[in-house]
DNA sequence: CAGACACCGAAGCCCACATACTAGA
DNA sequence: TGTCTAGTATGTGGGCTTCGGTGTC
């Protein structure tokens, strides 16, 4: 009797998940590291037959369990003909893989009478798996693709890391039984992890046809966030900020928003800044459903698509870093783009209700400029206390004990 | 339509002095 | 090598000045 996955507690845990440091059932796995983009990032193997305990690394050909790092040299060592066993390293794999894909990397799971008992097994194969990725992005076998050799640094950290082969992504329709190597899953490995699902692949098929896509080439675009609490702290109250024209360039003067822009998709996006907005609220978004929000809220390196569509009709009139700290605080209004239902989706055709809206927004937005707190950075806090105390002359510090307009502390004059 | 003028907002400067930092003994 | 001393640089806030943009005549 195997141990019992620690999810569900009731089937027999076939899997084990490092980041989770959890062992799970074939159908909780997909359950759980379906949730978000980040579980799915999750590096799993199959679990040690033996201890129960522990990822394992290799697979034992000759007695058909798998064993980890730990239990492979105990069970394999010795002057037995367990060390002339042949082992097959066991590959790891982070996304959702299809049942089928994961028959494909782990043959032997299906052939094996005795791993195959449970009713996870069975599970395995009728698994109701809705893998809503699109298939049609994958490049034909042998096809190495520039775009992915982040999946290949990723690979090769984690191989390095560990002995057992990695694959990443969730589609490895062309795999082989053994992937051994790196070099192996370069060539063969069809990359369609989150990352690449969602970041736009250049040369992929399914938006060939989106003008948008030939306009601006996803291939040379990196967006990346570091400060995630400033990015969405914005304020969400107030949609139709989106509409300001005024404050459209702060949208994406972020400092923690780098962003990289091809000079040609530079320029297209200077050249259309006057219209953006109109742009904006003319397009239907890729995305707008709250679980894409959230997925994109949970994913910190791989914005979604839809964003990056978008953020490529958008102003880009500021990306010189020409922005200051109400700015920030502005770009609330750039959330909108990321979460949730935004406003454009709107079909609003009485222009009135428009123009009311959009001046009674635009009134609230110099309301708040006015009140803008530009933020202002105090290194040191003692300084500060001092200034705050001492007296001035027209604004200017004077010596002590001089004649002075000001004092702070009592608001008095010395003349 | 162009020029002059007024108005407004933003940026920069100024001040003294405690503190941080650096170089030399 | 570690410690001490002297010199230099930095930063702090409120008011003022300057500058550029905008609107009006």
């Amino acid at each position: 009797m195997g141990h019992i996955c620690e999810f569900c507690g009731e089937q027999r845990s076939i899997v084990y998940c490092r980041s989770d440091a959890a062992c799970l059932c074939l159908s909780c796995d997909r359950n759980v590291h379906s949730a978000n983009a980040l579980s799915q990032r999750h590096s799993r193997t199959l679990l040690c037959e033996r201890c129960n305990s522990q990822p394992a690394v290799v697979r034992c050909v000759e007695e058909k369990v798998s064993l980890c790092k730990n239990c492979d040299p105990i069970g394999h060592a010795g002057s037995g003909t367990g060390s002339m066993h042949k082992r097959q390293a066991l590959s790891c794999y982070t996304g959702c893989p299809s049942a089928a894909e994961l028959s494909t990397i782990w043959s032997f799971l299906l052939d094996n009478p005795s791993g195959g008992d449970s009713t996870c097994e069975n599970g395995m194969g009728s698994m109701s798996i809705t893998d809503n990725r699109p298939r049609d992005r994958q490049v034909p076998q042998g096809k190495f693709n520039s775009q992915d050799t982040s999946a290949i640094t990723e690979v090769s950290e984690m191989h390095t890391s560990d002995k057992s082969t990695v694959l990443v992504g969730s589609s490895m329709p062309t795999l082989g039984n053994k992937l051994n190597t790196v070099e192996q899953i370069a060539e063969s490995v069809n990359f369609s992890s989150s990352k690449g699902c969602y970041s736009g692949v250049k040369g992929s098929t399914i938006y060939e046809d989106d003008p948008f896509s030939q306009d601006f080439n996803m291939d040379e675009v990196d967006l990346s966030f570091e400060n995630y609490e400033e990015l969405f702290n914005g304020s969400l109250d107030n949609p139709n900020q989106l509409f300001e024209n005024d404050d459209i360039d702060g949208l994406f003067g972020t400092k923690d928003m780098s962003v990289s822009v091809s000079d040609s998709s530079c320029q297209d996006a200077n050249a259309v800044e006057g219209s953006s907005i109109k742009r904006v609220m003319a397009m239907q978004p890729a995305c707008s459903n709250a679980e894409s929000a959230d997925s994109l809220m949970s994913c910190k390196t791989e914005p979604t698509f839809c964003f990056v569509r978008q953020a490529s009709i958008l102003s880009f009139s500021n990306l010189g870093g020409e922005s200051n700290a109400g700015d920030y605080q502005e770009c609330g209004a750039s959330t909108m783009l990321l979460m949730g239902e935004p406003p454009w989706c709107h079909p609003c055709p009485e222009s009135t209700l428009v123009s009311s809206s959009r001046s009674n927004a635009v009134l609230r937005y110099k309301e708040k400029k006015k009140t803008r707190k530009f933020d202002k950075h105090v290194r040191y806090a003692s300084r500060k206390a001092r200034a705050d105390v001492r007296r001035r002359v027209k604004g200017r510090f004077v010596k002590a004990g001089d004649a002075y307009d000001y004092d702070p502390l009592n608001e008095t004059r010395s003349f």
